[in-house]
DNA sequence: GGTAGAAAGTTTAAAAGTCAACTACCTGCT
DNA sequence: AGCAGGTAGTTGACTTTTAAACTTTCTACC
């Protein structure tokens, strides 16, 4: 049975959800570019190559982590690259593969970064707000990613068993 | 006291609402374009407009209520009068004032959409979600956008009251 | 061992968004 | 009246994002 609409609570709900996103973002993009001179989306790749083993992602697996097009990360990592962030290193278990490996500076930069921003986090989001509604704001945005996600995450990637060939 | 951290499950709650969010919004305006050719954030002003007494709002209204940058605004309805769906007019009490019109077109653009799109927030978020987890979002992003939300929204407007001079 | 088809990334051009400067108008004060 | 300062909205230059085409490499099968 489809063409349901939305009772009037799940419509103020997303409503709301809609401004909150945009202000939020919006937030924590310019908190972010002002103090360090970093996009949020910038911001989030150094965040998960620090969070590899070596520093190191393929650019597939950092796409598929932030839920960003190839494309799109293509451009952002040459623009981190540029900035001395980031150095692309082709991946010898396959030649087509690229690695995106995080500089000294770049993660320098990141733990500059980061006190600031979780600390925008906070006051935007989540300081004062229910610890149990935070929790269902995991749950609904779980099963979001899970249903519209593109169930990868598997693979035999190269950024952590690599380490053997890194001449 | 700053500086705090957060904790393992607000970490969580919010990495997954990242990558949630994007996919969201990425699901819902692909959608809107293949079957409307429509992108969300145009989709959202007409709502906008529809829901004006006279299918009219003044561009800093318009901004106001979907939290983006006059600038902006500006933009998006230049798209959109080009589309046909909206047209501009001057407003009679300030001479500075600009009103969008949602033009016949453009509303039976927006009621041919509307389903489809409602259908999509549906299966994208709502549906098998538990209602009070829908509330709590709404009540974590009301929160988020009364924090960081110009606190506008006042004005005498002309939208509704300056019916007396269309000429 | 050669070849068809898929996967990884990049590239290019066009679309969308941001930012700061600018015009025009309104408001209040003297 | 006149002028200072603020508000509304637009503009244009620049940046970021998107979409589609393209190159290279890998995989599997004959």
């Amino acid at each position: 049975m489809t063409g349901r609409w939305l009772t009037e609570s799940q419509q103020r709900a997303w409503r709301v959800y809609l401004q909150g996103t945009t202000l939020l973002t919006d937030t924590l993009d310019r908190d972010l570019r002002e103090k360090h001179g970093l996009s949020l989306p910038e911001y989030e790749i150094l965040v998960r190559l620090s969070e590899s083993g070596d520093h190191a992602l393929r650019m597939a697996e950092l796409a598929d982590s932030v839920k960003n097009s190839r494309s799109r990360i293509t451009h952002t990592v040459k623009r981190l690259e540029s900035a001395g962030f980031v150095v692309r290193r082709s991946c010898p278990s396959d030649g087509r593969g690229v690695i995106a490996v995080l500089t000294d500076n770049g993660f320098a930069k990141l733990v500059a970064a980061a006190p600031d921003h979780v600390e925008s986090v906070r006051t935007a989001l989540i300081d004062g707000v229910a610890e149990e509604d935070i929790a269902a704001v995991g749950r609904v945005f779980s099963t979001v990613a899970e249903r519209l996600g593109t169930d990868a995450t598997v693979g035999v990637m190269c950024s952590d068993g690599g380490r053997d060939q890194v001449d």
